[in-house]
DNA sequence: GGCCAGGCGCGGA
DNA sequence: TCCGCGCATGGC
């Protein structure tokens, strides 16, 4: 892996340090809707970069690769901005980065997304042990507040020990979404969510009920290109997480 | 108290 | 293939 740029640098097994803070706002990317779980590191903020501390179960590089330092997110964003009705979105956001999420959570997490409200799920998810999801029963997952989603995360769960995330990553988009529909409780949307967070399809935007709100009021992911996700990121986070008017 | 939430599975046409 | 419906449950 390349870790040479000017956006951040590995300083040791444990650290890494973040200098262009114009493009990584840890809120931001915690809060804008594509992960639910707390990030396996410590972020403290300095005045000139952010430090990256990793907990014992990872380390630098990996987090390096999770929190996607290897990309440019302003050469992104200079793209996207060309569209207007992105500016104002990308303006509340710009420290948005798409994380790459580990496979399994970002199933089950989506899977319980469904339907439900972030705040309800998020406390629903605090709960789950992901290192071991093969203990649970229906009940247990209902006693946990998933509701009907019970018998399609246990359906899932069996599902995945018989996917490859490294064989899925080769296939193209049609194709993974296709296998990813084969999954219990994953229907166009949460695959859309599964193929940008855990697959880095940049180019895929997920389509739920604020994305569709966004559409009718002129948006068209359509025109968005090969970083329609990153996009929608965008305007999912400001549509959620309103600008203060004074 | 009613509507909504990062929708999905299912049956019927 | 395309409706329309039911669904658990808390937040607001």
């Amino acid at each position: 892996m390349n870790t040479k740029n000017n956006i951040a640098k590995i300083i040791d097994d444990r650290t890494i340090h973040v200098f262009d803070k114009s493009q990584f706002d840890p809120k931001a990317i915690r809060n804008c809707g594509q992960i639910f779980l707390d990030f396996p590191c410590e972020i403290i903020e300095q005045n000139d970069k952010f430090i990256i501390k990793s907990n014992a179960e990872t380390n630098a590089e990996k987090l390096y690769h999770f929190f996607d330092l290897q990309t440019d997110y302003n050469e992104i964003k200079a793209e996207l901005c060309h569209f207007k009705a992105l500016q104002a979105p990308i303006s509340h956001g710009s420290g948005i980065r798409i994380l790459f999420q580990d496979f399994k959570p970002c199933v089950i997490s989506f899977i319980v997304s469904a339907n439900n409200n972030i705040k309800r799920f998020s406390k629903t998810l605090a709960k789950i042990d992901f290192s071991n999801l093969e203990k649970y029963t229906e009940k247990d997952f209902q006693n946990m507040g998933c509701g009907y989603r019970s018998p399609y995360l246990v359906t899932a769960i069996s599902q995945l020990k018989n996917l490859d995330f490294d064989e899925l990553k080769k296939l193209k988009n049609d194709d993974l979404r296709r296998e990813l529909l084969r999954i219990s409780g994953v229907g166009r949307k949460v695959a859309d969510c599964i193929m940008l967070f855990a697959f880095h399809r940049l180019d895929v935007a997920p389509v739920d009920t604020w994305i569709k709100k966004a559409i009718q009021n002129g948006h068209d992911f359509s025109q968005y290109g090969r970083y329609a996700g990153v996009a929608q990121q965008y305007v999912f986070y400001a549509l959620i997480n309103p600008q203060k008017t004074n």
